[in-house]
DNA sequence: ACTATATATACTCAAATTGAGTATAATGGA
DNA sequence: TCCATTATACTCAATTTGAGTATATATAGT
């Protein structure tokens, strides 16, 4: 880097790679190919006038339908990020794009439970099991930290709800990089049965996908891109679980949704269930025109945790 | 893209876009060359491990000292963004960088306050008279636009604060943007006063980097790395009224820090006002290694405005 | 038809937080 | 001394949150 803003031309290869979200049931799901193990991704075309225009065309192709949502995520570009080619840098620039329930292709694509790739993640049953074993692990390759023991002790305990500590969903890519580090998963030499490993660093990229999904829950309506077109309070509440991977307390769920005014009611019933049928609601898209909201404050919820 | 992971290697030039931030009195400023009009930035070095550590050296040769705060910011990879080379597509991955005030060296660097690229941004010595004019021309453009100017109106209002809707600060980028889109900016071919212009693409890039700082410092004690070693509340108060462009309410400022538990008082005093002294404090690093706290979820505030 | 079960929706209420103040303390300078 | 200025402490009503209970309306089984 030089303060004249010329620039010596440094050419690396470039791609891009997409992290599509779907619901499956009550699965939040990941496009993948490879049955699981990788991103779908591919040549950034420089026939495209930018990037999320190419990524938007060939999304389409793929999916044969437009996608609602679509931001960019983080560009990778470490060396040796891809095995068998130290030689090349790959730059890669990653997308997450929320894909409609009712328009998954079932046929074309691979949807992937993103929570198979991290088991330690869905709390939405009680605590995973393998929260334990993992702490086990854990504080063995800490102990064996010299001088940082303590330190590294105060980090585990932090983001996996030790002590005094809360579990905080947010912090899946802090997990993921720390379970890296100490060597516990398979993409860092591990032979332990810690969620299904992926490709390259994909696993990675997809615990920035899912760690930046849980944040912006919070604050913007992003979950709405994810629901069919009408649907009961319930399903946009298990949905939301889903992606947070915790239950929530219902009536105030209920209260914060209907307190933003984002849904109305069609005036249909849903009728499939057991029990009392459910007031369908649409998401007042009308509200105002989406680029106008986007980035806008709309906190989605506070917290509503059981 | 396709579906296989192969992909034809393609070539595009890469560089590095450092925005960097400090507080020069009441002011934040960002590091720039050529007199204000271009943001740092330099070929990305194969030398390197990965982006953040050759953005760490660069930044540490020229600022003679170690950088506390450093993310990246975006990608920037649309075609004709640098103007006389639309042959090139030059990819920019840009990075947020946060600097102390006492490690601020004067000789070697410009610093330039950012509301001088974005005056209608400034709201603490309450509204700017720009904004009028800026407004006058929006709705006059809007009213050229056959078909949208509904559409158009209610953008301008939510985004300059029109009508019941609020001032949002955080929608900095989005304003930019709509200003750029009604030719009202240099960029964009205007000829109106409407705050210093940049070369290429970088105010743009300067307003996503504010927007991401004013969005941060809501969930993350990002401020207390433009702070020097010992500070009163009043100083941090100004420098979060600075990054935010807006006004806050003193008790209410007060009450929310000291709640956090993020800083402690060191006995010392500040002498150098007129009335009476105020106490010295630190932020408690030790509350944690900053690296398990990452991301982690401290509300600096919710909403203290006056 | 009746009952148990499941689900939906409505309502309650104490505790905590927020927004907007006022009151008092400690300094320097006229 | 008194006043302007800044710091710090304290107050309190309104709102929001967290954690419930109560009631309504369906299906499945007997």
């Amino acid at each position: 880097m030089n303060d004249q803003g010329k620039s010596d031309i440094v050419l690396n290869q470039t791609e891009l790679i997409a992290v599509l979200v779907a619901f499956i049931g009550d699965k939040p799901c990941v496009m993948t190919i490879d049955n699981g193990s990788k991103l779908p991704s591919g040549p950034f075309e420089l026939s495209h006038k930018n990037l999320q225009a190419g990524l938007r065309d060939w999304i389409r192709k793929q999916t044969q339908h437009p996608i609602g949502f679509l931001e960019q995520l983080y560009t990778f570009a470490d060396r040796n990020r891809i095995p068998d080619h130290p030689e090349v840098r790959t730059i890669s620039i990653s997308y997450l794009g929320l894909v409609r329930q009712h328009q998954i292709n079932k046929k074309l694509i691979q949807w992937h439970d993103w929570y198979r790739h991290f088991p330690w993640e869905d709390w939405r049953r009680g605590k995973p099991e393998i929260i334990e074993i993992l702490i086990k692990h854990l504080l063995h390759w800490a102990n064996t930290k010299e001088g940082l023991t303590l330190v590294q002790h105060k980090r585990i305990a932090f983001l996996f709800g030790m002590d005094h500590y809360h579990w905080n969903e947010d912090l899946i890519l802090q997990r993921y990089e720390l379970l890296f580090e100490a060597g516990l998963v398979f993409e860092s030499g591990s032979t332990l049965q810690t969620g299904e490993p992926m490709f390259a660093d994909h696993r990675r990229i997809l615990a920035t996908a899912i760690a930046r999904l849980r944040a912006k829950i919070k604050y913007k309506a992003v979950v709405f891109e994810l629901m069919p077109e009408q649907f009961t309070l319930l399903q946009l509440q298990r949905n939301v679980e889903g992606l947070i991977g915790q239950t929530l307390h219902k009536s105030n769920f209920r209260r914060m949704i209907e307190q933003q005014g984002l849904i109305e009611e069609t005036g249909g019933y849903e009728n499939e269930s057991r029990g009392r049928p459910a007031k369908l609601f649409t998401y007042r898209r009308s509200v105002m025109d989406e680029r106008a909201l986007s980035g806008s404050k709309l906190p989605l919820f506070k917290n509503n945790l059981n």
